[in-house]
DNA sequence: TTGAAAGCGCTAACAT
DNA sequence: ATGTTAGCGCTTTCAA
């Protein structure tokens, strides 16, 4: 295990200064025979630059971080799946972590990657606007996948907005109307909830309830939206995000209305949940109750009978994150919202 | 966005050397109202010691990379979770690749992890053992999680034998009988896979299939010792790793042989296909086909009937994995052999 | 076009 | 117990 050679082996070996090697390897300007010769050399001598010394130099590890809930959830490895991709082709390295959806160990690893001065993150956000604005202080670029922080609570903004003001040093900005402004890459959940509560009340279906998770306020919101005031709150459940969680919700909105006859799961791990309840509630699908999941995840097709699902492109939104991230070039890339579809198969039926 | 402040404020601050900032940090010795001092001015300044600095002047970078073929596969996904999870509550960075299973990309990943000077790397390995012996010889500590590289061909494993010699500087090391020696955390296959196929065989089944996938040497071959010679080979098929592949596998496998009455599926991405083709083909399981899928993944138990499982602890995997390239002190570390368990649900009958 | 030299923030060897 | 100092490998002025 002979130790690599560095930029000094080069020159030495090319018969030229350090920074002559730096400048040819990065593009930079040198003669023909120059280039030439120290790229031979560098060939010969199997050199890597090595990330350690430039990131020190320029005060920055490149590539960038990835924060997603829970890895055994489909959606987000499809989501991360695209990220790898994205970074992959751009030969840039990516920090993962899962936050578990606890704000805590989000923290815990925000601080982890600002320790490696990573300084470029793709985040499905569980911590709420509090929490991420000084992050966004301290110079991270940021594009949030899947969903936005929740916005805080009034006297939270209010002492955010003090806090900007004190923080203008000489930097003149606009002042930020919102306490957060960072671009999103996120999946039309308004047009996605909207399209599969009119589907069911087409089919005839009045008591329709949403099963959510934790980060899904625009998907809740959207709901209550698509069914109109009034809203009947029994019928909007929520799980904290674990399995035992969201079967436990699904379990009890199931025993506690069973005038129920339609529910749409906000997530994967929701639906799976509801077809477990249902299943073992001897709630027949879709006689007895018909069922919408979000998320298009291969077992949905499995199922008996499949599953209509609302369909967002996991792959593609964690691939587009990453572009953006990648791309920020000091300016503020915009955010994207990408469209849903929904996927009709089995699961629901006619009201009866 | 104030630039951080580094050792050297927190020197000046606290009135002393970078040295001791530095000891105090590290749990050096320091004399009690130094430390107390170095403390609460390091706490007053925010200061985050910088990693750039410590890795370059280590020569090292901290945390481990992970590379796994695909991580919208959910046994990949329980996998990185656990290796997730000890990174996590060691405080160290987990630098990710998806290697879609191909050795190409696999390589570019590695010499990606080289360039970073990630020297702790745990793999689910998709290229052969001539692919892995220079990353070895690069000074990688590395572990390999759910399979080992495939053997190299005679020639090559003569080939490595010699280099190997070659490389005996001064070090004195027990002539390595195989061209690899590199701690592992895999699943007891062999174990698994005998009593899946005892089962099956103890509910009448003559013949029995195998669907496998890359990298599922081990599954096969535990296979065809289970089943015992002659092994009908018509019965052994694989796809490449892609769900479509393993669809089409697993359908040529049912019309070409349609006198199977049970299978084993090597991975949850080839039962998946293998319910899917059934279905297709309307074949019912059990009562026209048993299944048995390696891996318990939380699908499993919402198909029709729920599938019957071999379950490995894929979480428990990752994290062992994680602990033994994070504790290896030079020492190599032993492999690890992870016990399974035969879950029985639904999807197997009585041959009929 | 090219080279010399100054660090980036940190740790470790050495000196006190 | 503590301070001084020499780099780790690289990029980037600044001169030549």
């Amino acid at each position: 295990m002979e130790k690599r050679a560095t930029i000094k082996d080069v020159a030495e070996a090319a018969g030229v200064g350090v920074a002559t090697v730096s400048r040819v390897l990065s593009g930079g300007s040198a003669s023909a025979a120059t280039r030439e010769r120290v790229l031979a050399v560098a060939a010969q001598l199997d050199y890597r630059p090595s990330a350690l010394g430039r990131n020190l130099r320029q005060r920055r590890t490149g590539g960038m971080g990835l924060l997603v809930p829970d890895l055994t959830d489909t959606f987000y490895g499809q989501l991360s799946e695209g990220v790898l991709a994205c970074a992959r082709s751009a030969g840039e390295p990516v920090v993962i972590g899962s936050t578990g959806g606890d704000p805590e160990q989000e923290a815990d690893l925000i601080g982890m990657l600002l320790e490696q001065s990573v300084d470029r993150l793709i985040a499905v956000p569980s911590g709420d606007a509090d929490t991420w604005s000084p992050v966004l202080r301290a110079g991270m670029t940021v594009v949030f996948a899947d969903r936005l922080p929740l916005q805080s609570s009034p006297e939270d903004v209010r002492a955010a907005a003090v806090a900007d003001l004190m923080a203008l040093d000489g930097l003149s900005a606009a002042a930020p109307a919102r306490p957060l402004d960072v671009p999103a890459v996120v999946a039309d959940d308004r047009a996605g909830i909207r399209t599969a509560v009119r589907y069911l009340r087409g089919l005839g279906h009045k008591r329709i309830a949403f099963l959510g998770g934790p980060g899904q306020d625009s998907r809740v919101n959207a709901f209550r939206e698509a069914v109109g005031a009034p809203v009947d709150e029994e019928l909007v459940v929520f799980g904290t995000g674990s399995r035992d969680s969201a079967y436990a919700a699904a379990s009890g909105l199931f025993q506690s209305r069973p005038d129920l006859s339609a529910v749409v799961a906000g997530g994967n791990v929701l639906g799976e949940a509801a077809v477990l309840a249902a299943r073992e509630l001897d709630l027949r699908v879709p006689r007895d109750v018909s069922l919408v999941m979000y998320d298009d995840v291969p077992w949905a097709e499995l199922c008996s009978p499949p599953l209509t699902v609302i369909a967002q492109p996991g792959r593609d939104m964690g691939y587009r994150a990453a572009e953006l991230v990648l791309r920020a070039g000091g300016r503020r890339p915009r955010s994207v919202v990408l469209p849903t579809e929904l996927i009709i198969r089995g699961s629901c039926g006619p009201h009866r």
